[in-house]
RNA sequence: GCCGGGUUACUCAAGUGGCCAACGAGGGCUGACUGUAAAUCAGCUGACUUUCGUCUUCGGGGGUUCAAAUCCCUCACCCGGCACCA
């Protein structure tokens, strides 16, 4: 319970006013908002969703807002450039594929969904003027992508600017209590919690997460920096690229992704600072993600394919098969064919530098191998083809 | 509408008549090493060609020149400023 209002938790504000009235047994409404641009959720995001769990399975409602009305505009949040408006099919897609995945995590059921268009939609000119007295210009810009675009001559436009006020107008509309984000949201979730107190509500409370680090190891997680771990990734993939984080990120991931109890992971970190291989805990760490998306028996089976390739240099149990016309066709245009190289010259480039193996005997610029049904075809570490002659 | 700046390969970014298939960085790929798909190191990173070499590319189109990413004209888009309109 404690660990609820610290784990995964950059910031609340209004601490106070949350353990009150959960002490009170007041159900909570607990809002989400979410811009429905980008479908893929990762890990990154999982650390707010699992959060929204705990609350969900304490009775609290969590509302979960999909932004349709301004995703027309364009959140700002983190941008240096003024976003593309999408198109209402693009964002009913977007929202259905978001729904979709949210519901690995959080009991969608239960879930009250929300558009913001319910209620922005039919606010009048007048409305809006009235809603945009209650902030100062002076406020808006303190904000930093805002302040940043301003100094350096960059573009920021009049609606950009009314983004927070939409957000915090959303909050109002939903008599929200709690407000999930990561720290990007902290200035429109605190507008929210401003513009509630003004408009004679109860203010909701700010509830930041912490940032994930991606597996770059440096940059938050996202998936324009492709860093990303996405809680769709099949099972050996989620595997590996755990296994690949630096070994830095192992405590940070245990502590975020899994519900592993601190106590365990402190006692990890202690072991690991005396020695122990980081590998093993590592393991431990991908096996117990994996598990938590895609169960416990796929993720044995994901770590035991994963060894397989790549700690004992086997090949993985699954290779696609490719059937080929002529046996005598030359190793390059095999290359090609097969979509293994982009192009002759890059298939003339993999083998010069030795990255092409048939039945794990390296090929040589010079080498013209016959084919046959069966022969395992590799390039580089981890691309395989079954060839199948007609 | 006017004035100025810009548009270069996956991304950022150098290049201002021939030495440019185009510096550099990031990314990607391959190899070595490793507990690892990490880190580090090395190589590669337009297409065709065994090699010599040939061809297409620097926002679009047209032109000048023996020769253009580089000069001129024109069009499109982006960024500033100014003006016009309120």
């Amino acid at each position: 319970m404690n660990e609820l209002f610290t784990r995964g938790v950059e910031q609340i504000v209004g601490l106070d006013e949350l353990e009150k009235a959960i002490k009170s047994g007041r159900k909570l409404r607990i809002k989400l908002g979410v811009d429905p641009t980008r479908p893929d959720i990762h890990l990154g995001h999982a650390v707010l969703l699992r959060q929204l769990r705990q609350f969900q399975d304490m009775g609290h409602t969590v509302i979960f807002l999909i932004g349709d009305y301004t995703s027309k505009i364009g959140d700002p949040s983190g941008k240096s450039k003024t976003r593309p408006i999408l198109t209402d099919d693009e964002i009913m897609f977007n929202a259905q594929t978001y729904l979709d995945q949210v519901g690995r995590i959080l009991d969608i059921k239960k879930v009250e969904i929300r558009r913001n268009s319910e209620w922005l939609s039919k606010l009048s000119f007048a409305d809006l003027l009235k809603l945009a007295a209650n902030f100062s210009v002076a406020q808006l810009i303190e904000r930093d992508d805002f302040n940043n675009r301003l100094k350096s001559g960059q573009e920021l436009s009049l609606h950009e600017l009314l983004y927070p006020l939409m957000q915090a107008y959303d909050s109002v509309a939903l008599e929200a209590d709690v407000e999930f984000g990561g720290n990007d949201q902290l200035f429109n979730i605190m507008a929210g919690r401003s513009l509630q107190k003004k408009m004679g509500q109860r203010p909701q409370v700010v509830f930041i997460a912490e940032l994930l680090v991606g597996t770059d190891g440096v940059k938050k997680m996202s998936k324009s920096l492709d860093n990303y771990i996405a809680i769709t990734d099949e099972p050996v993939d989620m595997y590996g690229k755990v296994m690949s984080l630096p070994d830095s990120l192992i405590a940070p991931y245990y502590k975020l992704c899994t519900e592993i109890p601190m106590g365990v992971i402190d006692e990890l970190v202690k072991t690991l600072a005396e020695g122990a291989n980081p590998r093993d805990s590592k393991a431990s760490l991908a096996r117990e993600i994996v598990r938590i998306y895609h169960g416990e028996a796929v993720a044995l089976k994901a770590e035991a394919a994963w060894n397989n390739q790549f700690r004992e240099g086997g090949r993985p149990e699954d290779i696609e098969i490719f059937p080929i016309n002529d046996a005598h066709m030359s190793l390059v245009d095999l290359l090609v064919e097969t979509g293994m190289a982009a192009s002759k010259g890059e298939a003339r480039r993999l083998i010069d530098q030795g990255g092409v193996k048939l039945d794990d005997e390296v090929q040589k610029p010079e080498s013209e191998p016959v084919f046959t049904t069966g022969d395992i075809l590799q390039v580089g570490k981890r691309r395989y083809l079954k060839l199948k002659v007609k």
